[in-house]
RNA sequence: GGCUCCAUCAUCUAACGGUUAGGAUUUCAGGUUUUCAUCCUGGCCACAGGGGUUCAAAUCCCCUUGGAGUCACCA
């Protein structure tokens, strides 16, 4: 069975980027009816856990990932860390290192002077004697001092790090007592059961170290996937500084999960020229061994694009939901059908989707400059009052195409063309000059509300 | 700086030794539309450079250049 685990450490948001790994995981999980996991990566300084789990599960709930089973939480695993370390201290495969910080400090400086790599000296790596008074000791565990470490990447192919470039008997533990990262995370990975690990490739470089714990414990290793980053405009990793990256701004922003989610998954992994995926095809199609060795930099064109795609294909029943959250409440509104067919081939975004409702469900509270010079001539006054006039005698007047159809006659009758009506009377209806159309509002507003927008502009 | 990764239009990408290097977004020009948007049609735009290997290289190898990531008692 396939587990896959998103294993963010908590800094109060899902980022867009973490989006895109859970989905990753997720749906190669989900693919092989295998299992995702959530785990909190909290071991460290007290920042608000519990706050940002929550950030995370509402994100994934918004775009609809679920994870398998409880969350796991690091901080109350520690236990499970402290019964391993003391295994490998048992085994002989780790040991108490006493240096104090201003001894390795020392050391570092030295060696960079020496335009050395900076490097734990391994000097109480065999020791035997009697600990200095009063040193709280770190754990460090014994890494092998030559030789090379190869990592097998499912994107990247073979990578392989000479151990005397890269290593030295890093920290297991703290002085506190406390796990480092590298270690939890190989324990973790392991004891949870997962057999895949779809990251950001800027894990590639830690990835020799947990091996080397997994090796200690005997542990098999994952399959590994490291997925190029996302880059920023200026070609650097996507940091928070970049703006837009919390997940849950691009709903208060009106796009919907299915967008961006499209986007996401095209980032560094395409199926031949296909552009639109739903979740049903991203579950079918998409394998972690295709994914791109490149970074992608982020670019919201295409997800604009995306999510008017899927507007326009979204039911009217739905879009009123989504649009609630926007503050437009139109479940029970009749012309509902009208209105919305209207706008879902206008809007980008459900924000502008909003926008575009009140623009034509509130009477213009103002008129626009450029259009009143462009569209509102001395002979508009006469054609508004007289299509005005020829409304309170029409019978019929419900659908776009009774008002198209009085439009018509009015126009005929004036022997004028139908820019000449069409202009001044969007401006009466909407105070601009572009908009669905006049036919459409019309049927949405009704006689009598056309009627006191025409006589506003009138009487202005 | 050491180590590692990466390199096709502005952007996301296709190509798995043989194509006029394809698609999408953006942009531009037409068309449709009473306006705007949508939509349709078309255009512009790319294999970083240099060496090899091969009958044949965007594709394989090497070098150069450029970019990125990472080097903690952070995760």
């Amino acid at each position: 069975m396939i587990v896959t685990r998103f294993a963010p450490s908590p800094t109060g948001y899902l980022h867009i980027g973490g989006l895109r790994t859970a989905l990753l995981s997720y749906l190669w999980a989900r693919r092989n009816g295998g299992k995702f996991l959530l785990r909190i990566e909290d071991t460290d300084f007290s920042r608000n856990d519990e706050a940002a789990a929550r950030a995370i599960v509402e994100a994934f709930k918004w775009v609809g990932l679920e994870h398998d089973g409880e969350i796991a939480y690091q901080s109350s695993r520690l236990a499970i860390y402290q019964e391993h370390v003391q295994k490998l201290l048992d085994e002989g495969k780790a040991y108490r290192c006493y240096m104090s910080r201003e001894e390795l400090d020392a050391l570092r400086e030295e060696q960079m002077g020496r335009k050395e790599r900076a490097k734990y000296d391994n000097r109480y790596r065999d020791f035997t004697g009697t600990p200095p008074q009063g040193r709280e000791a770190v754990i460090r565990i014994k890494a092998p001092l030559e030789g090379t470490i190869t990592v097998q990447d499912g994107v990247k192919g073979d990578v392989v790090f000479n151990v005397a470039d890269i290593l030295d008997d890093f920290i297991i533990a703290r002085s506190d007592g406390t796990p480092t990262y590298n270690f939890v995370v190989a324990v973790d990975d392991a004891l949870m059961g997962v057999t895949d690990v779809i990251r950001g490739d800027d894990h590639l470089s830690n990835t020799p170290k947990q091996i080397v714990v997994y090796d200690a414990l005997g542990f098999t290793i994952p399959k590994f996937f490291h997925v190029p980053m996302i880059h920023n405009s200026e070609g650097k990793k996507l940091s928070k500084r970049d703006g837009a990256t919390d997940v849950m701004m691009y709903k208060t922003m009106g796009y919907t999960p299915q967008a961006l989610l499209n986007f996401l998954v095209r980032l560094g992994w395409s199926h031949g020229d296909q552009e639109i995926f739903s979740m049903e095809e991203m579950l079918s199609l998409f394998d972690p061994s295709h994914i791109n060795r490149s970074a992608s930099v982020y670019n919201t064109d295409k997800l604009d694009w995306l999510n008017s795609h899927y507007l326009k294909n979204t039911p009217n029943e739905a879009l009123c939901a989504l649009l609630e959250f926007h503050g437009v409440m139109l479940m029970d509104h009749d012309k509902r059908e009208i209105l919305l067919d209207a706008l879902k081939d206008r809007a980008k975004t459900l924000v502008e989707m909003a926008t575009l409702v009140s623009e034509i469900l509130v009477t213009p509270a103002s008129y626009d400059e450029g259009a009143l010079k462009k569209g509102f001539k001395a002979e508009s006054r006469e054609i508004l009052a007289t299509f005005s006039d020829a409304m309170s005698s029409a019978s019929e007047l419900h659908l776009p195409t009774d008002y198209h159809h009085l439009m018509e006659s009015v126009v005929t009758q004036l022997g004028i063309g139908f820019g000449k009506i069409g202009q001044p009377l969007r401006i009466a209806l909407m105070g601009k000059l572009s908009g669905p159309g006049l036919d459409t509002v019309m049927a949405i507003i009704g006689v009598e509300a056309t009627q006191e927008r025409i006589a506003a502009l009138l009487n202005r």
